[in-house]
DNA sequence: ATACGATTTTGATATAAGTCAAAAAAAGCC
DNA sequence: GGCTTTTTTTGACTTATATCAAAATCGTAT
């Protein structure tokens, strides 16, 4: 049972029928340190998980890179946003290790969504998931000092810490890397 | 046809049968300007509409109350958050203009989930809905100055700015009502 | 061990936004 | 219309964080 089904599964029950379908639909990558998964301007939308392997989501503002999420293994993400504005993505999605990674594509799971109508209770609940995740990082740059969101990333987050170089997490923050520097001391 | 039931066939097709069950399990509250709906730590989640009025949410941040969003006639929201990690809301949620309102419960909702599992598909666009609402918040907080961030909200919700005094406004941008006065200058 | 590039820390200064206090303007109310 | 209360603006000063520059440290390949 491929990583990506075990996620789902979480979520609600998967029979047998819908998890095969799946299954079918899943592709595997090996990716190294450094690698992009998707680049900006790509429209290629997907659920993914990893089963080894960190990686970072980012844009540029101002040609700038701006991280906006980082990924571990065993969690479920994707970028659903272009999806429905059926603008091209302006996210980058990078290796920030050697990864193994299973994807099932948007249209795929669209296509099964419309085929097995009870995956959508599993849908939904993923989609309801991600907003608790994101209202935590709305609270978090709406009310805290850079000092706080760092704590409430360890909080949160905290194998990140030792993974991650310290420009991409001050960049994830919203800060510079000096003002992260002096509040590590 | 009530206001909530036009919302969720926005998302997807709800036959006759569910729209009845919705129809029944729908609540009509009128509220005048400054009653709550919402008190903090009352656990009663619900999705709702307005029809008429204004709605605004926030929080306790050191005895200060912090603005997370305003909602508007006829757009979907709720307080989903406490549904899913069965702690009691943090959040308050007041009238700031008299206001008609339809709500159903998320307990109701979910036993319509149930008993009716294509209901989920409209679940699920709603929630991934909000995601991407909740996305562009972050982008917004986590890239923008104070003074482009209150160029975000009148793009994204113009008419707000004619309703909601500056107090109000300001604490949802999370900055002090004396710098918003100096950015509209 | 040495040398190289990448990452992190430190220092000096600049800027955006906050705080506190008070005045001015607008909105409600008898 | 005049009075009170609320909301908005203005001013002086403080603080958190950014910027720019340079030094120190770490990681890794030779």
């Amino acid at each position: 049972m491929n990583p990506l089904i075990q996620q789902f599964k979480k979520y609600g029950y998967l029979n047998e029928v819908i998890a095969e379908e799946v299954e079918k639909r899943t592709r595997y990558f090996f990716k190294k340190k450094g690698e992009h998964f998707l680049r900006e301007g790509q429209h290629l939308s997907s659920y993914f998980v990893l089963s080894t392997g960190l990686i970072r989501a980012y844009f540029l503002k101002n040609g700038r890179e701006m991280n906006s999420w980082f990924g571990e293994e065993n969690q479920i993400f994707g970028s659903i946003l272009p999806v429905y504005t059926e603008k091209p993505s302006f996210e980058n999605i990078q290796f920030l290790e050697d990864s193994e990674i299973y994807a099932i594509s948007v249209d795929d799971l669209n296509e099964l969504y419309r085929i097995y109508p009870e995956l959508n209770l599993i849908g939904r609940k993923i989609a309801e998931e991600v907003c608790i995740v994101l209202e935590e990082r709305i609270m978090s740059l709406h009310t805290e000092s850079a000092a706080e969101r760092y704590q409430s990333l360890i909080r949160l987050q905290p194998n990140l810490i030792n993974r991650i170089n310290l420009g991409h997490i001050a960049s994830y923050l919203g800060i510079t890397q000096e003002t992260l520097s002096r509040i590590r001391r």
